[in-house]
DNA sequence: TCAAAAGTGTTTGCAATACACCCATGC
DNA sequence: GCATGGGTGTATTGCAAACACTTTTGA
């Protein structure tokens, strides 16, 4: 099959724009980026719509081909790049995903990630050979190509697993947060609602919260104080691959 | 490149003979496999002395190229049907490694899996390709090909986490075996030193573990008694992702 | 003054830890 | 009888869980 015909069966490379596909891109692996988001006390995941290709105006993780030139655990940064604009992106390899008709036009093998960002950080852009680009409430994800439903599915297991030996749900927060708002995503993605002064006792023991001594006064209530977390603290909990027990 | 000129250059797939291999694999996906085992209170590796191809004489993972009409997740499987005859054998997937530079003479990503048998159960076979088959202590492993002694480290990682949360270490165990047994596996595991009241209380109080009511007469000293782990109860401690905290 | 969420301590019970000696067996 | 690992119980401590009211603020 000539290369160039077999990359224009699909177009399913829509993040990363490149002159000549062929040229650039190893056609039967490619990369998938669950990314989640939190707002509004909600887990949200970032779904990119198809704008071209067989599954034109369908809903897809955001994924690209390997490219040539690039260590495998490099393209999600490079996909998460071009989607958010985004650098310093929390990023973990999820698994590969290879059942023999995952994609009935052809043997793809995928490479699955999550990532976790904090939804202010950045504009969202449409990439290239994409319609649309749109958080979903994960309890309302549409139905994806491909196994990708099964891949959110992994991930969101994955995450809830991880959140309780690392330090990682502070990614999902922007930089200056109140207890109520760590307290409220770990109750979010752990799905039990947590004794909120056993909670403050526990999260402040750990040291990883810096009081800032400000106070959030926005709010249509009584000011909450806002926190920052310890970078240092929070390092060391993550190379130490072990968390207070929070849930 | 001539295809089967291509699959020459290296002879990487020991384990399963093909008649005509480029007919039968996607030479840009293989599948490896760190093996473990436990014996005299030891977590060994099972490895692989190439006996042909670029890598000959080196040892290495069990591993093999993806083959065009299987699921990506069978292929483990079927490594180690091929080297141990076994059928039954726990497998995870560890996770995709594929560094642009990881195999020097082509791009390959491979998908890491982690296998745990109990070593009695199986005579080793010799694979195709192979030249030698051998059980190491872990902290005994030789320089291995390409990346894989950084796969047997984040194997043993994985382990080490995983064993935490599920009751995995009876995979490593033989049908029957004692209470000391199983505090020299986690101890071996987890490189801590268990209380053993302690250790076998709560390894008793989680009810996986049946009296056999027989005892092992060949040791030159008092005769331990047996145990077998609770079929039933292991699915359910399995499946729920929990597993009393021991270490 | 009301609504809405922030913030704060103490008591109770269970579970983890620490700890040392006798037992059974083969040689 | 001795060397080797098997097997057993209790007391203490620390941590997790349960629990309700006052405070602050804006509307």
């Amino acid at each position: 099959m000539d290369p160039q015909t077999e990359i224009d069966i699909d177009n399913y490379a829509i993040t990363l724009a490149q002159p000549n596909p062929a040229d650039y891109i190893i056609s039967n692996i490619s990369v998938d980026c669950s990314i989640f988001g939190f707002e509004d006390s909600k887990l949200k995941l970032l779904l990119i719509q198809h704008g071209r290709g067989p599954m034109i105006s369908q809903w897809a993780l955001p994924g690209d081909y390997l490219a040539k030139d690039m260590d495998l655990n490099t393209m999600p940064i490079e996909v998460l790049k071009r989607l958010t604009g985004l650098n310093d992106v929390y990023v973990e390899q999820l698994g590969a995903f290879g059942d023999l008709n995952r994609v009935d036009y052809r043997r793809v093998v995928t490479i699955a990630y999550y990532a976790l960002i904090s939804p202010r950080k950045f504009e969202l852009k449409i990439g290239e050979g994409a319609s649309n680009v749109a958080w979903f409430d994960i309890d309302q994800i549409p139905t994806l190509i491909f196994d990708h439903n099964l891949i959110v599915q992994k991930s969101l297991e994955r995450i809830r697993q991880d959140i309780k030996i690392h330090p990682i749900g502070f990614e999902l927060l922007p930089k200056k947060f109140t207890l109520t708002n760590i307290q409220r995503l770990y109750e979010e993605i752990s799905g039990i609602k947590l004794d909120t002064r056993n909670f403050r006792r526990k999260i402040l023991a750990t040291g990883i919260l810096t009081n800032l001594n400000e106070v959030d006064s926005t709010v249509p209530y009584r000011a909450p104080a806002l926190f920052a977390f310890d970078q240092e603290k929070y390092n060391k909990y993550k190379e130490e691959g072990y968390f207070i027990e929070l849930i």
